[in-house]
RNA sequence: GGCGACAUAGCCAAGUGGUAAGGCAGAGGUCUGCAAAACCUUUAUUCCCCAGUUCAAAUCUGGGUGUCGCCUCCA
């Protein structure tokens, strides 16, 4: 597999440090409100990657974090009366249900920060003993300049940086350039721990160069987030952990571009803020999943209601086939003719199609494409009816795939079907049977407005839900 | 000022040297009592513009235009 490393700019072929195993890490979400779409992009994509290595034949440990603690945390504690903790549990609970909706897998480890303190803190003793950092009135801050290397994954020069930067002169800091590691507590409402400085909590970055090197070691294979984290975040990440450890912090770094909402940067003050949760209410989050992945992960993405709609449309092909074959093993029989054993043995094209997309840089959108020709070449297989033992075959390669893109995973089927819907349907087959079309359409609206679709086959009636 | 990305049909979008994937929407047809779904056919002589390299360029080089991102919390 081929992937494009931030830190070379260039596509590089995968070679995990343990050729069996694999070791990523992505930054998580900052806990004080439901996540919004932009959020949504890097844990659809990176859990894609996830899948895909799975699906490969490795052994994955992914480890993603929740920022609990942080300035919006704390403010909206205190617009809210509650305690920061409070706030960043709430969210936590909230952030799962969504991610579930997404299809989203739980990590192997969702490591909090407050649950990581003394590794902080010794972390950024570790810095203070090495000269990477010192201490001013219980702040402390990462003496940038001293490490060689800083700027190699953004690309910066460092006097570029100090000519360019409109950073608040920080009073205590040696050089503006330098990075809080610890901040000093400054009002007595805020949540701080103890610590060598004082009562205080830790910078933003240092918390995932922490929580990395203690739940995947000083060196991972992945590391994974948006685009706007190259810097300062993964900067500083590298500064931080590779000044501790003394070895290279990640092999390869993984970026993914931005979504816009109608062609504009989505932010609070336009008015074009969407979380997750509020597109949930207007579209199924598999669409949404679907959607993410339709486009390469670094390239930017549009969203608006039109692109969805175009995104629920395509999605909704996909799922046309899988019910179309579910209904296809229940009703017919037998097994495979030589002409289906020929069909079958055709869609393996459109596997190694999928993989070599997907190898090439997590290229899902042209994956995508492999699952859409797989479908045409199986409707076009089933369309005056298959075997069972074909029709299950088809669907097993159907979602070979789907399964590594995360979408046709909800199948709410097998509900059963009441006596009093089987009663509807026979009265409607009696009636067409008798020609009286009238009754007939009455009963299949009437089933189409509690969302039961009816589609008359030549193997019989198939009921569709939605 | 520094760093970087992108520009392909009505819309979305793959494609990094060999003659334009796939999807949505649209049109015609097959099937159907009618639908729905499915299937078939159809929609870019052309890939922002100009010049160059090459037998050959959407793909490489140079220039231009346009859009966007980062350099400050940010996915």
């Amino acid at each position: 597999m081929k992937i494009y490393n931030t830190l070379t700019r260039k596509k590089e072929e995968f070679k995990p440090m343990d050729p069996e195993n694999v070791k990523i890490y992505v930054c998580g979400p900052t806990v004080y409100n439901f996540f919004h779409i932009g959020n949504a992009r890097p844990f659809v994509v990176f859990d894609t990657l996830r899948k895909y290595l799975i699906y490969r034949g490795y052994g994955v440990k992914f480890v993603q974090n929740f920022t609990d603690v942080d300035d919006k945390i704390i403010n909206k504690a205190r617009e809210e009366g509650i305690s920061a903790g409070e706030v960043s549990e709430k969210y936590i609970a909230e952030y799962y249900k969504d991610a579930a909706a997404l299809n989203v897998r739980k990590a192997d480890v969702h490591p909090q920060v407050t649950q990581n303190m003394q590794e902080i803190i010794d972390f950024v003793s570790g810095l203070i003993e090495k000269g990477y950092a010192y201490e001013v009135d219980g702040d402390v801050y990462y003496r940038t300049r001293n490490f060689k290397e800083y700027g190699k994954l953004s690309k910066k020069n460092i006097d570029d940086l100090k000519a360019g930067a409109r950073i608040e002169v920080g009073d205590k800091k040696e050089d503006p350039l330098d990075f809080a590691l610890w901040k000093a507590r400054k009002q007595d409402d805020e949540i701080a721990w103890e610590s060598p400085w004082g009562m205080g909590r830790p910078g933003w970055h240092i918390e995932c160069s922490t929580m990395s090197k203690k739940y995947l070691g000083d060196t991972i294979d992945i590391h994974a987030g948006g685009m706007d984290l190259i810097f300062p975040h993964h900067e500083n990440e590298i500064a931080q952990s590779e000044a501790e450890n003394g070895v290279q912090f990640a092999n390869y770094w993984m970026h993914n571009e931005y979504i816009t909402i109608n062609d504009e940067k989505m932010s609070k003050s336009k008015g074009n803020f969407f979380t997750v949760r509020d597109i949930l209410k207007h579209y199924d989050g598999e669409v949404m999943r679907f959607f993410l992945l339709s486009g390469h992960y670094r390239n930017p993405i549009n969203f608006s209601d039109a692109l969805m709609e175009q995104a629920k449309n395509g999605l909704a092909r996909l799922e046309n086939a899988r019910e179309n074959l579910k209904y296809l093993i229940k009703n017919g029989q037998g097994s495979m003719t030589e002409t289906e054993k020929a069909q079958l043995e055709g869609f393996n094209k459109y596997r190694e199609k999928f993989i070599a997309a997907m190898d090439d840089d997590l290229n899902t959108a042209d994956a995508v494409s492999a699952v859409f020709e797989l479908v045409t070449a199986i409707n076009t297989a089933v369309k005056d009816g298959a075997s069972g033992e074909f029709a299950e075959a088809a669907l097993k390669t159907l979602m070979e795939f789907a399964d590594v893109l995360g979408i046709l995973q909800k199948d709410d089927e097998d509900e059963g079907i009441d006596s009093e819907l089987q009663a509807l349907i026979d009265e409607r087959q009696a009636a067409r049977k008798a020609k009286n079309f009238a009754r007939a359409d009455e009963i299949r609206d009437m089933l189409a407005a509690k969302g039961i679709t009816l589609k008359d086959t030549p193997q019989g009636v198939q009921i569709i839900r939605q």
